[in-house]
DNA sequence: GATGAATGAGTGTTCATTCAT
DNA sequence: TATGAATGAACACTCATTCAT
């Protein structure tokens, strides 16, 4: 139970801005929910504005190593491995998607990018660019490896991945993320990619 | 110049709420850029989140008619008009994703989203489900004349706006709209837009 | 009684600056004794410092233009004016040193200046050497007239000014200042002023 | 190095305090620069005030047996020694008005005398009262003698200690103490000492 | 149409202090 | 001796809103 406040502090408060918006939570908001004062909160951070950036740098170092683990999981040594698609769901949607706490973050991120030029680098970057970057780099090994025809690998990419995202915001990025939630998204998104690597006609 | 300020005051509200969100402008954030005083508002409104709710009847009535006009536009009387994947463009594009008021609204609807349902309702049709759909019938439309292969009309438009929305994400929901942007965006758009109906495979 | 209430905060922050000091002292305390509601301040000064600030610049005000009149009635265009003594007692004591509002800030310079260089750099002046430059100034005329032996005149201001600055700080900048004290203070400085140019050996 | 700390705190307190004033400096403040947590000081005072308090207990000793020693140097068992005026400036100056101790208390007292009728009673003893009382019966005694010719000998006291009370104003309590404002002081002084004693006309 | 003046509720934050360890 | 963790009260200040003018 040691240093157990801390991280409900963090926890609540990221719930709470993932929710309304960090402007829109008040730290009494936070310390209701925590069960403690609100001067307790200045015990551990210095001002409210360093919850929201522990949480970011959280959530960098989480999602770094989550996409080191996938890239590890996905193509090997020598190219892609054979359960390469398969880890894309395992990491990619379970751990990365709809992990609780990065699915919490990504939603802050969506409301502050437009006021935090920051965050909005962070946005960018997590949700737009590294998954297209990473799956552009898939399908460049797959094509090399002549598996897939060659064409052009970062549209290659977003066909991929637009779809999902197009998903992600229907299911995974709207109202309380539950479990319902997450298997309609899942549903979809497996029969995307199927239809995508299986029975569509680009593979 | 007569009922100039309350437009301004809506004009600036929302370019404000699009920014920061609702709750993170205050009435004399406003005022200073409107260049009136706060108790002037209550003139013009009953109350702030009077402002925030004119803005979503307008855009509301605005993203109706300009869904009638595309619809109108890409499919008359006998099918899909030849002009059709065109008018996408020129309505879809420019007078919907890109119109710098409804851009605004949807910017300010993707950040209230989380915290309110009835904006989240709205949002969810507007960006998710309304393009599918729309885009959706008029595949169905070109499968049922033959001119593309019958297969699920709803996938397929998923196909088609999954990427569009992804450069949309990219392009015109992050920072300021700008015209380097907007011509970014349409670059893209317009060459998935040629690979999906020329060059892919799917047609 | 319009515009009234600025006034009031004005003067009831100096009373109280005048002796806690300006960070003992609290908006709520000011509010408290105004009779408005803490809110009620900020619509007439922007911040706590602005109530202080207005209170010097009314300082240097007052205070320059009662060192030009006395300036003015001590000596006219050709030197020393015969009621010229009699003005120091007049406007130096009674409308400098003893002035209710000039006597406040003066013992909230006295509180603030260490803590603040621009209110040391104003005690010094008005209270250190300002008091003394003018005598200094008066003493030379008398000298070049030949009325008062040729002397250092500087240092014969500060033979004129110490006793009464001793006075000042024995009765007027202790405690509250009221009539007893003011009292007690004219006898001894009149009683200074007396022996210093006609019984003493100055002369 | 035992004990240390509570003579950190000490001195470090009286440091601020003589700067801010009691109520500006937190124990927050204080305990940065020591170098210790905020409870700690807990341990060796029971509370903010207490700090305060052990200063002014400080002070009246140091003063007192200053005072006492100044006594016992200026006049001996039978009337002022020939060293005395001497023991003045040795004394009085250099370990009373200069002291680096003494001289942040009495700091502390003029900006604390305003609002606290305890400080306000030891700052009149001990800056305006003693100074004139202690040379008042040294001018006594030199009448008796008649080494001065018989006059008020507590007028010539201040008459004395005016000056020299606007020399300490002026150099002595007034932004930091560095060792140029000390000389500038007791140039200034001795200057008065001399002129006063040896010059002028009053002996 | 607009504003001067006010306000109650709430904002983030600092304060001196306590107490178990 | 010192600290980690907490707290109630206070702090300066902002909020949306009201209302008489």
């Amino acid at each position: 139970m040691v240093g157990d406040t801390k991280e409900r502090i963090l926890e609540i408060s990221l719930q709470m801005f993932a929710q309304r918006g960090f402007s829109a939570v008040s730290i009494r908001d936070i310390c209701k929910q925590v069960g403690i004062k609100e001067s307790s909160v200045y015990y551990h951070f210095e001002n409210k504005q360093c919850i929201f950036d522990e949480i970011m740098d959280r959530f960098i170092s989480s999602a770094t190593s989550m996409m080191h683990t996938l890239e590890e999981n996905v193509s090997g040594a020598n190219g892609v491995k054979p359960e390469g698609l398969q880890a894309i769901g395992e990491y990619f949607f379970d751990k990365y998607l709809m992990d609780d706490f990065l699915n919490k973050v990504m939603r802050m991120m969506q409301i502050e990018q437009y006021g935090n030029e920051h965050v909005r680098e962070l946005y960018l970057h997590w949700l737009i660019e590294e998954p297209v970057r990473f799956q552009s780099k898939v399908f460049s090994v797959l094509m090399e490896a002549g598996i897939l025809p060659a064409t052009d690998s970062k549209y290659c990419a977003v066909q991929f991945y637009g779809p999902i995202l197009y998903y992600a915001h229907k299911w995974l990025f709207v109202g309380e993320l539950d479990e319902d939630k997450k298997a309609a998204f899942l549903n979809d998104a497996y029969s995307h990619m199927q239809q995508f690597f299986m029975g569509g006609s680009h593979v």
